[in-house]
DNA sequence: GCCAACGTTGGC
DNA sequence: GCCAACGTTGGC
């Protein structure tokens, strides 16, 4: 999928060329080019990808000048139509600039154009020809008032910090006077130290605040195996020591503090009349525009202005509108008030999950039965009760509650995937990483942290290229990884059994997030992702809700390793595709139910069965492929041999002509390779809609008669008890 | 609609 | 100061 396999890892600790800091520019386009130049790509084309077109203007288009206000944005105001999303006002004007450069030109145009990308940037040629610098002042969040300054090289690598800048300079530049911040050289000068006024946020402090703890880098560690120029990213990290040792410790920063006094311990900016503008070093600042607060009517400059960007406000109401509460500690709305709670014992904390069965049982893990707050660590976790104090202010904290649910929902704190210090350093997230010779690019989560129950779909493990091999049932070849598999235990079960109801929440966005992912109910485009496995449901009823599937990791270069567990009160023991290679080691020779598991396993069988071992034993077959019919099918065989289909959970009933066709027991891999071709002659019932849909959901939701058959021939879609429901 | 890409923020 | 990684954009 991405270049990755051309992309070794660096031992050592120098950054290769192509990992510029983590801004690597070389390989951004289509990956044939890359796969082409696995070295770094011609320097053009690098620039193209990322350079501004402004730059492209400078450079290549010889001779003609914009106006230097060419690509400014026009007045934030002018884009009301565009409440939301940070800085997508602006992204009009540039996109049309976009448009109107490529016109012209018929250049190449960069993949992206991110708003922000061609604007505010300043000519830096202290640092050389082409080298561009701007300053960004955080509009949002806990750090709001902070600046960020960049540097844009001649070669388009977007810089974000002195590292950075040093290892994109490949010492063509000596930086060891060189201020990052303010942009200067200090050639002989004594730089007085900046002092931090800011207290330094406590472990504890942070852990009980609104940030989730873990859903940050928090100290993912590197696994020996895969580490390049990080060892580890511990709390002390000190793999750009040597940078702060030569420049940053002793080289320092403008002499004016920008700090909030001492007491203020957050970073909500001051008022402007205390504290310095936005603007700064005369030529940065020059370019801000006087603004008036829309709130209280003070002249600010900058370019601060409300969620929605509509109107101007000043730093200090913005801090304010944020004050209403506590701006570390959010509240979410649920059952209960209990903000915090102790945390999983740290020590109990996987560093990685080593095998399938510890995943297995994660969510009933998960329910913590020990919660030991004297544990050393001692972390806390936000549960995310939310008082949703609806705001009428526009400037406040409506939007901005908005904002920060959706920045630190993703994590529960609580998960396996949550607790997981280590990144596995193979998923395509890790593998992007520049501790692992990535270019950073994706910038995501090890798949293997991702919260199993709040992590956006797309981020959490998934079989890369499933649908490529999956529906013909080409296993993709290498080596097995760790599967995790679990099982969810029955108050899952309960909960969707006993109700009616019909639960489609899709959790993701909502504040259910409470309870475990809910993994069936996401049927709805393209991707969907059960934890990894993607199941087409047939009818969203509450019996697919009852199915208990959960796929291994994806890795990209996994092999599927499907585990099913569908019976909720049964571990599943064994776990194998009958297309994988016959595992060495021993099974259980006396069982005879693992000897015909066994012999399964050696024997070619119907595309996409999977046979697990639960505990009983139980013998169970299970259709895993999404695309057959037959997905939610299991094959339930005892230690007598005697079987059950089920789909969906449901038991066929004992009456169905499928029992008639085949034995009664299925002792031999003939049999059951039999049975399972003959069950793909069946399809799933769909059901029908109700007489009375529901009234307030567009959803159609198909039923089913209590004496469904759920396998029906195949040119009926619907068996004939179900359309007997509906009097057809 | 997907997802690569990346601007941006959180937090040590 | 640094960097992990969140959330969004926009090309395809
Ligand atoms: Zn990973
Ligand atoms: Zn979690």
């Amino acid at each position: 999928m991405n270049e990755e396999p051309l992309k070794t890892p660096v031992p050592g600790g120098a950054p290769v060329e192509q990992v510029v800091g983590g801004q690597s520019i070389q390989k951004i386009n289509a990956k044939a080019e890359w796969i082409c130049e696995p070295t770094p790509a011609p320097k053009p084309r690098a620039a193209l990808n990322s350079v501004t077109a402004q730059e492209l203007l400078g450079s290549e288009a010889a001779g003609f000048e914009p106006p230097v206000d060419w690509f400014e944005p026009l007045e934030d105001d002018d884009y009301d139509n565009e409440s939301l999303a940070g800085e997508s006002e602006r992204s009009e004007s540039v996109a049309g600039s976009e448009k109107l450069f490529k016109k012209i030109y018929k250049f190449p145009m960069p993949r992206r154009k991110r708003s922000q990308r061609d604007e505010g940037w300043d000519q830096w040629s202290i640092l050389g020809e082409g080298w561009k610098r701007k300053e960004v002042v955080r509009r949002s969040g806990s750090s709001i008032g902070q600046k960020d300054v960049y540097y844009l090289s001649p070669r388009g690598d977007r810089v974000r910090s002195r590292v950075e800048l040093i290892s994109v300079m490949e010492g063509q530049l000596d930086l060891s006077t060189f201020d990052y911040k303010s942009g200067k050289f200090y050639n002989g000068e004594v730089q007085p130290v900046r002092i931090r006024h800011r207290a330094k946020r406590k472990v504890r402090e942070r852990s009980s605040s609104e940030s989730s703890w873990m859903e940050r880098g928090d100290g993912a560690d590197t696994p020996d195996s895969h580490t390049t120029s990080t060892p580890s990213l511990g709390p002390k990290n000190l793999q750009t020591s040597r940078f702060l040792n030569s420049a940053g410790g002793t080289l320092n920063k403008d002499s004016r503090d920008e700090h909030p006094p001492a007491g203020e311990t957050n970073k909500l900016p001051l008022p402007s009349s205390s504290r310095p503008l936005p603007s700064i070093n005369g030529e940065i600042g020059s370019e801000d525009d006087i603004l008036v607060c829309a709130r209280c009517g003070i002249s600010f400059t900058g370019t601060w202005y409300d969620k929605q960007r509509k109107r101007p406000c000043c730093p200090n109401c913005w801090a304010a509108s944020k004050s209403k509460e506590h701006p570390l500690i959010r509240f979410r709305k649920g059952p209960g008030s209990a903000a915090f709670v102790p945390q999983k014992p740290y020590n109990d904390i996987p560093d990685v999950y080593e095998d399938s069965l510890s995943f297995q049982s994660e969510f009933a893990e998960s329910q913590h039965p020990s919660l030991k707050s004297s544990d050393t660590e001692n972390f806390s976790v936000n549960v995310d009760v939310d008082v949703d104090d609806d705001d009428d202010d526009d400037m406040s904290t409506d939007d901005d509650d908005d904002w920060h649910k959706k920045r630190k929902r993703r994590a529960c704190g609580e998960c396996k995937a949550c607790l997981c210090r280590k990144d596995c350093g193979t998923c395509d997230f890790c593998v992007d990483k520049p501790k692992f010779g990535g270019s950073n690019k994706k910038r995501q989560k090890c798949r293997l942290r991702q919260c199993q129950r709040q992590a956006m779909r797309h981020l959490l493990p998934y079989q890369k290229g499933l649908r490529q091999h999956w529906p013909d049932g080409q296993l993709l070849p290498g080596r097995p990884r760790p599967h995790y598999t679990y099982s969810r235990k029955s108050d899952f079960k309960k909960s969707r059994e006993s109700q009616d109801g019909l639960d489609f929440t899709d959790n993701e966005d909502d504040d259910c997030n409470i309870k475990p992912i809910n993994w069936t109910t996401a049927s709805a485009g393209g991707s969907t992702y059960l934890f990894g496995l993607d199941v087409k449901n047939q009818l969203p009823s509450t019996q697919l809700d009852t199915m208990d599937l959960q796929l291994a990791n994806g890795l990209p270069d996994g092999v599927p390793h499907i585990s099913v567990n569908h019976n909720n009160s049964k571990p599943i023991t064994q776990i194998f595709s009958l297309a994988e290679n016959p595992p060495s080691g021993g099974a259980d020779i006396d069982n005879q139910l693992m000897t015909l598991l066994q012999s399964l396993r050696s024997s070619a069988m119907p595309i996409m069965w999977y046979a697990i071992m639960v505990e009983g034993p139980q013998l169970q077959l299970i259709q895993c492929s999404k695309q057959s019919s037959l997905s939610d099918t299991i094959v339930l065989i005892d230690p007598g041999f005697c079987y059950q289909v089920t789909v969906q959970k449901q038991p066929l009933l004992p009456t169905h002509p499928l029992y008639d066709r085949y034995p009664a027991r299925l002792t031999s891999v003939t049999e059951v390779v039999g049975l399972l071709l003959g069950l793909e002659d069946y399809v799933v019932c769909q059901g029908l809609p109700p007489k009375e849909p529901l009234s307030d959901s567009n959803l159609i939701i198909l039923e089913r008669a209590s004496t469904c058959d759920f396998l029906v021939n195949k040119k009926v879609s619907v068996c004939t008890n179900c359309k007997a429901l509906r009097g057809l």
